[in-house]
Formats: C-alpha cells, sequence, structure tokens
DNA sequence: GTGAAAGCGCTAACAT
DNA sequence: ATGTTAGCGCTTTCAC
C-alpha cells in the first residue's frame, strides 16, 4: 500500500518546511523524525511520516551534509569498467559498505593519468567520507590532493610502492616472480610473453618485470612478445598466439598479461591441435570466474579482487565510525596459483 | 610543473575564505575566478588561482549547488555491473556526458525492486540534474518519486510498456519474435529454452513471451525449457545445454536468454561432435563482443547497448540545457539478428 | 572590475 | 519531547 503523493509535478521542490506546515510540526523535529533522531513521541512521528509520503517529500542531502558536514559518500575510483576486475572490486566493497550508511560512488579514469586528476578532483569536491583509488601510481597533484584531502585514502590493487596513507593489494611483482617459478619448475625453457600495449598499466608491467627477473636468475629471458590493444580480448589472443608461434615455432610456454587473452590464446592452440600442455604451456592472469566452462582450465594466479574491496571497504568503513583509529594499514594479499590444465606439475627434480 | 600544497594536513578543510585572504582578494570575485564567471582583471586571476593552487584548495560542491541549486550530477540506475551489458550502457552514457558539464554517478539495484527504490531515493536526495534508469517496471512508490521529481527521467533498455517521461530502448518482445522468426524460416522444429531463473528480469521474460507467441502463431510451442541462477555463465551454459539434450534428445534448436550460456552451449556442443548448426542450431541474445574469438560464431541479437546509452544521455543533456525543450521523447531502436555459424539461413520459402 | 549582504535547506547546540 | 537560533560554504543579486 504505497502512498502516492498527492501534489502532482510540483515546480519548487519540496522542503523541509513543507512538511513542517503540512503536519504542524517544527522542522527541526520533523527533521529529527526523517533522520531517527533523538526522542519523539509515538504521535508526533506518525504525523510527521504521514505528511512526509503523502506530500511524497526527498530529502535534500546536499542541505544536509552542508549543515552536519558529514557525507556518507565513499569516491572510489578505477581504471575501468569493462575490465571485468574492477565489478569484482566494487561487489567486494559494496558487500561491506551495504552494512554502513556509507554509499559508494564510482569514478573511471580509463588508465589515464589527467583523467585520475579530473575525477578526484571533481570527487573530492563533494568532501566523500573516504577514497578507494586503484594503484599507487598518480600525478604530483593528486597524490597532493589525496593527501591534503584529510579523509582516509585507501590504494588498492598494488603493493610495489608506497601508499599515501593505507593500502591493500597484491605485489604484482611477486605474482609475476611466483609464475616464472612454476614455469622454471615445471621445465619450460622457451618462454613468451604476450600482453597489452599499455604503458600506464603498471601492474601488468610490475608482474612483467617481476617475471623477467627470476627468469633472469635462472639465465633465462623472455625468448619472444607480443602486444595489442584494443578489440575484443578472446579473438586477440588467437592472433596473437598464432603470430608469436609463427615467428617463433619452438617456444614452449606463453604467459598472457590476462585471463581473456590467455583463453584466446588456449583455444587457437587446441584448433591448431597442438599439445597443452605437453608441447606448449600456457597461463594467464586474474583467475575470471566465467572462463569455467572452457575445454580446458587455463593456468592463472588469483588477484584476491573481491577480498580486496571487502578491506578496502572495512578501513574507511572502521575509520569513519572513529576518526583517529589505525593509521596506515598495509594489507598485502598473497596471490594464489591455479595450474588449471594448462601448467605441468613436474618438479624440476 | 605541477604545485604542490604548502600546507602539509590541514586540520580544517579550506574555504573559500582562506583563498581570499591569501591572495587579498574578496571572496565573491575568488569564486569567479574559480568558476570562470564573469570580468576578472587578468592580474587578480592570477592572484588568485596562485593562492588556491599553493593552497592546494578543492572547492565545496555541496556548498556550492546549495547556493545555486544546480546539481551537475546524473542518476543511472542498472540492475547489476557484472553483466556486461550495463558497463557497455555507461560507456555510452560517459562518451555523450563527457562533453557537458554532467557527470554520471551508478546505483546498482540486484534486480531487486526495494533495493531500486532505495537507490533512487538516495540519488534524488542529492538532487540531480537527471535521472537514467534501466526498464520500465518499478515500484509505485518508485515511480512516484521519478513523477514527482521534476527533472528529465530516461527510462532504458525496454519499450515495451509505458515511460513516466523519456525511454530509450528496444522492443524486446520483437527481439523474441524476431529471433523465432529467423528460426522458424530456417526450417528448425522441435525448440528449446534455456534462460535465467529470475522473475524480475522483465526484459528476458518479455524476449520469451515475444518468442512463444510467435512459434505459436506457426502451431509451435517450445518442446523443452531449463533454466538456472549464479554461478559461472559459461559453465552453467554447457550443463543446462547437457541437461536439456538428455531430457529431450529430438531437440533441433536452442534459444538461449543470453550469449554467455550460449557460448557454454556451443563449447557442449562441439565438445560432443554435434553438428552446429545441422543438427542442432543455437542463437542467444545481446551481441557480446568478446565473444569473438570462439570456435564459431553464435547466432545472436545485438541489443544496441552503447546507442542506448548515448540516446539517454542525449535527452538529459539537451533538457538540462533548454528546461522546456522536447517532451517524452520515445526512442525504439532496432535490434539486429546476426546469423553467425549456428543458424541456418535457408529460408522455408 | 569588484565587493557586501542575503540567503540556499538543512542540522548542531542550546533552550524550554 | 519539542522549539529557537545560528550558521555550514558557497552563489545570487545588487551596489559601487
Amino acid at each position: 500500500m504505497t502512498q502516492v503523493p498527492i501534489q502532482p509535478l510540483p515546480k519548487r521542490p519540496l522542503t523541509l518546511r513543507d512538511v513542517s506546515e503540512a503536519s504542524g510540526v517544527s522542522e527541526m523535529t520533523v527533521s529529527r523524525v526523517l533522520r531517527n533522531r533523538g526522542d519523539v513521541s509515538d504521535a508526533t512521528r506518525e504525523k510527521v511520516l504521514t505528511a512526509a509520503r503523502e506530500l511524497g517529500y526527498v530529502p535534500n542531502k546536499i542541505a544536509g551534509s552542508l549543515a552536519s558536514s558529514r557525507v556518507n559518500l565513499v569516491a572510489v575510483i578505477i581504471p575501468s569498467l569493462s575490465n571485468m576486475v574492477f565489478p569484482e572490486v566494487m561487489t567486494g566493497i559494496s558487500e561491506i559498505l551495504d552494512d554502513t550508511e556509507l554509499q559508494p560512488v564510482v569514478g573511471v579514469t580509463h588508465y589515464k593519468p589527467e583523467r585520475e586528476e579530473a575525477v578526484l578532483y571533481e570527487m573530492l569536491s563533494w568532501r566523500p567520507s573516504g577514497v578507494i583509488i586503484a594503484g599507487l601510481e598518480h600525478t604530483d597533484a593528486a597524490k597532493a590532493m589525496l593527501g591534503a584531502a584529510g579523509i582516509p585514502i585507501v590504494e588498492i590493487m598494488d603493493t610495489d610502492g608506497s601508499a599515501i596513507d593505507a593500502a591493500v593489494g597484491i605485489s604484482h611483482r611477486r605474482a609475476g616472480r611466483k609464475m616464472a617459478k612454476a614455469i622454471l619448475d615445471a621445465g619450460y625453457k622457451k618462454i613468451g610473453f604476450l600482453g597489452t600495449k599499455m604503458p600506464l598499466d603498471h601492474r601488468a608491467r610490475k608482474r612483467f618485470e617481476g617475471f623477467t627477473e627470476t627468469l633472469a636468475k635462472a639465465g633465462l629471458e623472455v625468448a619472444d612478445q607480443e602486444f595489442y590493444s584494443g578489440g575484443s580480448a578472446l579473438a586477440k589472443g588467437r592472433e596473437m598466439t598464432e603470430t608469436i608461434l609463427a615467428r617463433t615455432p619452438d617456444l614452449d610456454f606463453l604467459y598472457y598479461s590476462n585471463d581473456m587473452i590467455g583463453a584466446g590464446g588456449l583455444l587457437h592452440c587446441l584448433d591448431k591441435g597442438i599439445d597443452v600442455p605437453g608441447e606448449v604451456g600456457l597461463a594467464g592472469f586474474n583467475g575470471i570466474e566465467f572462463l569455467d566452462g572452457l575445454p580446458r582450465q587455463l593456468a592463472t594466479m588469483d588477484a584476491c579482487r573481491v577480498e580486496i574491496g571487502r578491506e578496502a571497504a572495512r578501513i574507511i568503513a572502521s575509520r569513519a565510525e572513529s576518526p583517529e583509529t589505525g593509521g596506515k594499514e598495509l594489507i598485502s594479499l598473497e596471490p594464489s596459483l591455479d595450474f588449471g590444465d594448462t601448467l605441468k606439475r613436474l618438479k624440476k627434480l
């Protein structure tokens, strides 16, 4: 039995005063009722609620926030929505914030530092209760804004570098090293790398650095590489795999910078009747759930996305409750390696 | 040469007054400079800009919006982010809004009417310049709020029903009919349907209704159906396909309510050596780009997602510029059928 | 070209 | 349990 407003299309937006007049209760008490604050008699409460519902009153948070200097918004700044990684981080964030007064507000940077700076400026101008922002690399101006904002800042996804305030993520260098070690342990020797042509994806870069570093310690280097940008990742993965194998036919392992192109590579190999993981081993990065269901399970490394979102939100929420609590948390999660069906488990001795 | 604030961690957030005092210019003029309004001498402008930069001042939009009663936010309310459909709609929206002062703010409902109502209420309380909301089905309270908000409202994705204000989308009933016609024209007779167990996904429901309606006109009905919820869509698509074909082995066509489960079905059929589209034809819905690269191209229907986002944003933007312009736009886009490799083209003649 | 005064719609802090 | 008074940090409006 939802009440429909009696006023059809009010020219002037309704204010507390309108509810006050309609109910014959002071603005202050109306405000109290609407926020469940302080003691209000049941009779008064009823009157107010009824009036508000009949008018179709929606409180004005702009005015409320200005008066109380409290804003229940958490700015979440991420590079992309189409990556599937970030929606998962959002899932973790929402999961935690849903139990609080706080609300996430998303801004997207498209991996561009200048966009990040602009989005951050815009969001900070709404005086949010906290900021969750992807990565540790920001322009000087962005760092300055974050440092001066006077609110909790959590940098997520990455822990290789120094945080402004708190940070939650994995070490992508370590993830790269770990994967390299698993590949070497399995006895692969001639390793190709396939990734995105994105100098500004610092996390992919760090994984690559960790990867080559461990290979170098074993006296190896990446035997060939191939990059792409844009387009359907699955299709690109196929193409790139075909290209790199044509150019360097004796590669025995292909390391992909994400699971989607890895899956494309896997499909290509299966098409061509290549023995995976015997003739060529494959691995990606991210553990994306919807790839379950492919003919084989791609070896991958879980980036702990949902958990990162949860932890970041927890930090913001707890600081919002007790401002002086906890300083400079730094949570580094351990990415787990999934061998799937495309990476041999043979120990090197 | 980005300037870094001189004050390291100000306890009290900076205000216009701080900039005013630091620059020796009145608050009013500082405000003018920061908003590029009115005539200000170059000398004054320089002074102000320098002071603002050195302090690291970020304007307070809460106060600004309250004073000007203008908010450059557009509320975008969608059921899910993990669907890949909605990120694409967002792409279209951002594309248009990037050229304006307007900023999208996303709220997610998880297909729950009560969440939609809550999210809408929350968003309206920020007095946005417009609302873009998925679907035509809302609770009475939500409809009342939308009707009374006094701002442009664009309902997107669906045109089967009546809009509150403006609407942009496709007719899902028509899409279902169109697909059914193509399947019948190709000569398939024993048709199975596979979809989500989601009574609240009205668009999937309408497609199904249109689909069965056209089958009925040809004296046919859906021979078997199978539903799922949760989990990896690709894997679920495989499972469901196996199940339905085991139960009803003589099905000659499988219509999936989305491309992801359709792709799973395709992979299953290829695995089992089923001749597609000879023995069994397959079709999905949505034309999701990243499925390019599968062994075969799944027949599908494009839901015009990016274009829907663009049109919706255009309506909001144009109304924001000239409030009294254009009433009740209703844009119905035509979904295009892609036969791919899994639906025969044979005309029944 | 610049400034002073008066709110925007709420809520904190006191009354009562 | 309810009402009154002052702002919150800006922008609008009107002076100069």
